[in-house]
DNA sequence: ACCCAGGGTCGTC
DNA sequence: GACGACCCTGGG
């Protein structure tokens, strides 16, 4: 663990708030000169703007450079991939004009599981708290700026949690899916090693569903936020709201089905369906 | 005080 | 496929 900088030079489509508020992560705050900083699973970083720059910095076991343009997707064109899908219409035109610096950033696979599994039928306030406490009481401590910060805890030390123990850190129903998913994950009955390996999308679906807890929007986020699919739509209430209120126009939302939301995406968007979700959940939710 | 919704999933029919 | 239950918290 050493403290390490480095400057990214004018990056193009690249927004603090767009990236960290559009609801992929949640590990990341807002300090009062408007940086952010996170707990990731190399250590501690910050990133503040600074004119057309941005520095990082932070406690990290890990070469800083490498890091953030793996965990920032820096070798991604987004330039090109946003005019691709501002020309399927105008409705993506204006949702990428809203979200313009998204970039989807590539987090942990293993605490994007648990932390997705956290998030069903919750919200992002709760999610996060739930997170931290999970954290610190199970992930281990680094001194950051004359902070205390909590790395996620591995499944060894998280598998020390019972499901009483996880229902008092306030995972409501969902402490039997975490514990449970856990042990799997530790008994590789699921090799996350081998998920990052593979390239076949719904093959790593059908993997993950197996995990308690995951159903298809639950897996769908996690590929997309942690391991780079972005040929994948996952439907929640916001992006059932946007596409049904754009596209279907279904009275009653709710008897839009998945298949066609699915569907839908598939078609329009096609290899590039989870940042197109990306872009229009984060404008539906806070334009 | 009461109701509702929140980045859903699971068990059951 | 469709339906209800489910912990908990903040806001109307």
């Amino acid at each position: 663990m050493e403290e390490q900088v480095f400057i990214l030079k004018n990056p193009e489509s690249f927004n603090l708030i767009h990236i960290f508020e559009c609801g992929q992560c949640f590990r990341w705050n807002v300090e009062e000169d408007n940086s952010y900083t996170g707990v990731i699973k190399y250590g501690v970083l910050n990133v503040k703007k600074d004119g057309e720059n941005y520095i990082f910095n932070g406690i990290l076991d890990r070469n800083i450079e490498g890091v953030v343009k793996e965990y920032f997707d820096l070798d991604t064109n987004y330039t090109h991939l946003k005019e691709k899908l501002s020309s399927i219409d105008d409705y993506m035109k204006e949702s990428i004009k809203f979200g313009y610096g998204i970039r989807i950033l590539n987090q942990d696979l293993w605490e994007c599981i648990i932390s997705f599994i956290i998030s069903a039928n919750n919200n992002i306030p709760r999610i996060k708290k739930i997170i931290e406490r999970l954290s610190s009481n199970y992930g281990n401590e680094i001194q950051f700026n004359g902070k205390k910060y909590y790395t996620f805890p591995t499944p060894e030390s998280l598998s020390k949690a019972s499901v009483e123990d996880l229902r008092k850190l306030g995972l409501g129903f969902r402490d039997k899916r975490v514990f449970k998913t856990t042990k799997m994950i530790l008994e590789k009955q699921i090799d996350l090693d081998c998920l990052k390996k593979s390239n076949n999308t719904s093959k790593i679906e059908e993997e993950l569903l197996k995990l308690d807890g995951v159903g298809e929007k639950v897996a769908n986020c996690i590929m997309l936020f942690s391991l780079k699919r972005y040929d994948t739509f996952p439907v929640d209430v916001w992006v059932r709201r946007v596409i049904n209120d754009l596209y279907i126009h279904e009275p009653v939302e709710e008897k839009v089905s998945k298949v066609k939301i699915k569907k839908l995406a598939e078609e329009k968007f096609s290899n590039f369906q989870g940042l197109a979700q990306q872009y229009l959940f984060y404008w539906r939710r806070d334009a």
